[in-house]
DNA sequence: AATAAATCATAGCTTATAACTATGATTGGA
DNA sequence: TCCAATCATAGTTATAAGCTATGATTTATT
């Protein structure tokens, strides 16, 4: 039941181009060093969100990543889903293709519904901004432990 | 972020013993039977329930696992963080250990935290009566699907 | 007392996934 | 023509999931 580095790591990247980017394109490269994540693996985790439409691209020298909408309009479910594989808690209510043959009897099924509703509705309801925001006050130094 | 088959099937197992036990024990080998699932990995799984105290046993012939409350006074949270290894969705919220030394200024922290909440809050107000009534209605052949 | 049915304990095994690292191609501004 | 950037894909290593196997121990029944 762990969100993997993935998903953490994206939502990370993501607060640091919405606190560093602004007309102008961030580079991985500047992401990797505020953020302590490897340019590599960053590079992976950006094509994910890039290819889901949460940040578009510049190529060359002088490039990097731009937000695509304003940090209010990101919810923090937005960001999983691209890059986590589907934050259902049981994969059968992931997708169709995971969705088994006998949903229909299955008695605990309903409860694990209720649990990825509980899950989806709070990680949709928080945004970039909110913890922007909520962080504003202690300004300073900071690290991610996660 | 899936719950894995230990918590899963550790569910399956007590509703199995709640509905097929009274106050004679229930067999591995019949729950086995009955759930799906291999009796050694029941085995398996079954110890961390007991050493949590959600079941008794009786060894030798004619033993199995009893029950030591009410369904109702079973919480799916319970179930869950004996045989899951904590169900925090992050690891530096399941215990003291895992605590990460820059809590105090991680700009993340207090949503994963929110987030561990609104499960927690969750599995806590489920209990297996509350499933067992749910399914009481379509009586007939059920299989799992999870 | 012997048998069989059960739990209990631990080790091993196989597969999948996570979490990266490496290589190199492509793009585009200075 | 550099060089700084993204882009694409393959490879590597470590960890955990999901079991299976072996055998010991307990206890009701015959």
């Amino acid at each position: 039941m762990k969100i993997s580095t993935k998903g953490r790591y994206a939502l990370r990247m993501m607060l640091d181009i919405a606190k560093n980017g602004g007309t102008e394109p961030v580079s991985l490269n500047d992401v990797a060093k505020r953020t302590d994540i490897s340019l590599k693996y960053l590079e992976q985790i950006v094509s994910l969100l890039s290819k889901n439409g949460l940040l578009k691209s510049r190529r060359g020298a002088g490039g990097g990543y731009i937000m695509t909408r304003t940090p209010d309009k990101y919810s923090v479910g937005d960001i999983l889903r691209a890059t986590e594989g589907g934050i259902a808690p049981v994969s059968c209510l992931d997708d169709e293709v995971n969705m088994c043959p006998h949903a229909d009897t299955c008695p605990t099924l309903e409860f694990w519904q209720g649990l990825d509703k509980v899950i989806s509705d709070y990680v949709d309801k928080t945004t970039l901004w909110d913890i922007i925001e909520k962080n504003r006050i202690k300004n300073g130094q900071y690290d991610y432990c996660i």
